[in-house]
DNA sequence: CAATACTATATGATTAGTCTTATAGTGGAG
DNA sequence: CTCCACTATAAGACTAATCATATAGTATTG
């Protein structure tokens, strides 16, 4: 469903196409919703026919055909509902990561402290790519919504920016303590 | 995948039914993995047909026909790579209160205020049922896996409970800020 | 002895997401 | 003029997860 509702708010911004709603996902959600190509199309159908959306215009520009898709009023009150009732369900999502920190107390002395540097590493370079593109990533987000800079919906997306930097260190912090632990049960 | 070596992880402590397995995922890992029934006896049938768990023996003890699964080398070698080889795309899942957070800013001021609100409320809920059930739940896991308290592969289940705890007490954190710079704007 | 709760496994229908491949046009580099 | 990159949409096959429902036994309570 959150695939449906992150379309939608998209397209509360401007009408655009599946193409551009797939560059907003990679530029500005890809952290927290991969969006697969394919699955945007299919949802842009079902919310076409449930009449959420509807076709804004077939454009053909210098270049391949362009269907723009525009949010209908609809489609503002599913949106305005999901933003405005967020459900305990939306807060349990499935995280693999977590899974493996969990089952890594199987693994030897050693095994662990290497699983808990690779965890670091992995967390470490999501936390540069946040850091390093995040901030360019909304400017390149703002001009491709053709947005203002200070527009009052911008905010919002920084703060989840901001969240995903947060809880990358926040992390770091945690394995830190962890590995510290299991060398002071290893001395002992 | 992660729900088949999540299985893997489980049957490698000791032998046990889908029923047990089912029983430990909702004590021990729902807050970072709901896992389904039947998509547990699915994962079982699959497993068993890769070789990687083996059937230990079927009982009926005053009771319904039970059916013991145990791990198999090849089992051990799976859950041993995943462990060892964390992946970039296992630190991506989708998480559905971030894509709210992102487009709560195309709510109005009040509608963001209370949306906030709504977060706080759920997130300091499941707080509640991580600080209240946590200990509870590891010592419930413990006896259901038939574990000595001290038990050296404990401490990660903790771990992992504990970053629940401190990952929820930030996202509070993050959340006040949001609302304290809404007001703030309001003033001005 | 009927209702309810718990143990235990399983199937069927459906939805969501992934991965691959196809098609078709434009523009630039070598 | 061919290869490559980018824009743009879409179908097909498959996997993972969800939701409802079926079945069957035991144990307890009223």
């Amino acid at each position: 469903m959150s695939l449906e509702n992150g379309i939608l708010g998209y397209l509360s911004i401007r009408p655009m196409s599946g193409y551009d709603i797939k560059k907003l996902f990679n530029l500005s959600a890809a952290y927290f919703w991969p969006a697969d190509q394919a699955q945007i199309y299919r949802s842009l159908k079902k919310l076409l026919s449930d009449g959420q959306i509807e076709l804004h215009g077939i454009s053909r520009g210098d270049g391949p055909e362009r269907k723009e898709y525009a949010i209908t009023e609809k489609g503002q009150g599913t949106l305005h509902d999901w933003l405005i009732h967020p459900s305990q369900t939306d807060f349990i999502s499935r995280l693999s990561y977590i899974m493996q920190l969990f089952f890594s107390g199987l693994l030897s002395g050693e095994d662990q402290l290497r699983f808990l540097d690779e965890q670091l590493r992995i967390n470490q370079g999501i936390l540069q790519q946040l850091e390093f593109n995040c901030w360019d990533n909304i400017k390149a987000y703002t001009e491709t919504a053709k947005l203002s800079e200070d527009d009052i919906r911008l905010t919002s997306s920084v703060w989840a920016c901001k969240w995903g930097m947060l809880r990358c260190k926040a992390y770091t912090e945690l394995l830190e303590e962890m590995k510290a632990d299991i060398r002071k049960k290893r001395l002992m």
